[in-house]
DNA sequence: ATTCATCGCTACAATTTCGATAGCAAGAGT
DNA sequence: ACTCTTGCTATCGAAATTGTAGCGATGAAT
């Protein structure tokens, strides 16, 4: 099977692709901003402090490529089913969040 | 509280500061491949497709000072316990890249 | 003690990507 | 036609990533 348009990882594995895909800037910060409701490109840029829409129109293209955002006519952008899936199996990461800030932030930063 | 030294978003919510930390270049990788065993600085590289040492580099200090990754005596780079309990909680997305390649790859890249 | 291999880590230049600002074409409403 | 918003692109300086080479330290064998 072809490989999908994701760099470097020539494994085949999907989870070296989907590591790749979420690992780069801004990409896990657009589905997180579009969890609840979908947004237009302009509110969208203001939920992610005003990024450049440069690198915001790159990863939007990636993330509807990879079929998890689309963009609905008169809507915006907006969790595909499998968008809202991954959101979901994402999930348990924001519990850990709380709980990583709690453990490192005692010890590294001030408390 | 002091904030992370992680970059950009100062909402100071935890999710922003993980969201922010695992969406840089080979961060998620080393993690991920670290889920096993220990590995050596060299080790890990290998395991990383020979990624330069600068960034590994890097990522592995920003992981140390998360916490989520130890540099042992004699073993070489491992998971903490909090390294441990993040990746339990990011196993969800390794499931879910499957069920994203099954369904994401029949429609975009020839099935 | 000297050699040798391996360890974690760094220097450096070239390339790639990102960030900030301005602005375009298309569509809806007036 | 005018205005406003939307999705998206252009440009360029700044920052991050890549690739290669090599450092000092450590441990084992000679």
């Amino acid at each position: 099977m072809a490989e999908r348009s994701v760099r470097g990882s020539r494994t085949g594995r999907p989870i070296m692709a989907l590591l790749d895909l979420i690992g780069r800037r801004w990409t896990l910060r657009i589905v997180w901003e579009l969890r609840e409701a979908a947004l237009t490109s302009r509110a969208l840029r203001a939920a992610c402090d005003e990024a450049s829409p440069t690198v915001l129109q790159a990863r939007l293209t990636e993330l509807r490529a990879a079929e998890l955002v689309e963009l609905r006519k008169g809507e915006g952008y907006a969790l595909t089913p499998l968008g809202r899936e991954f959101l979901q199996a994402f999930m348990p990461l924001y519990g850990f969040a709380d709980r990583w800030a709690e453990a490192a932030g005692r010890t590294t930063t001030a408390g």
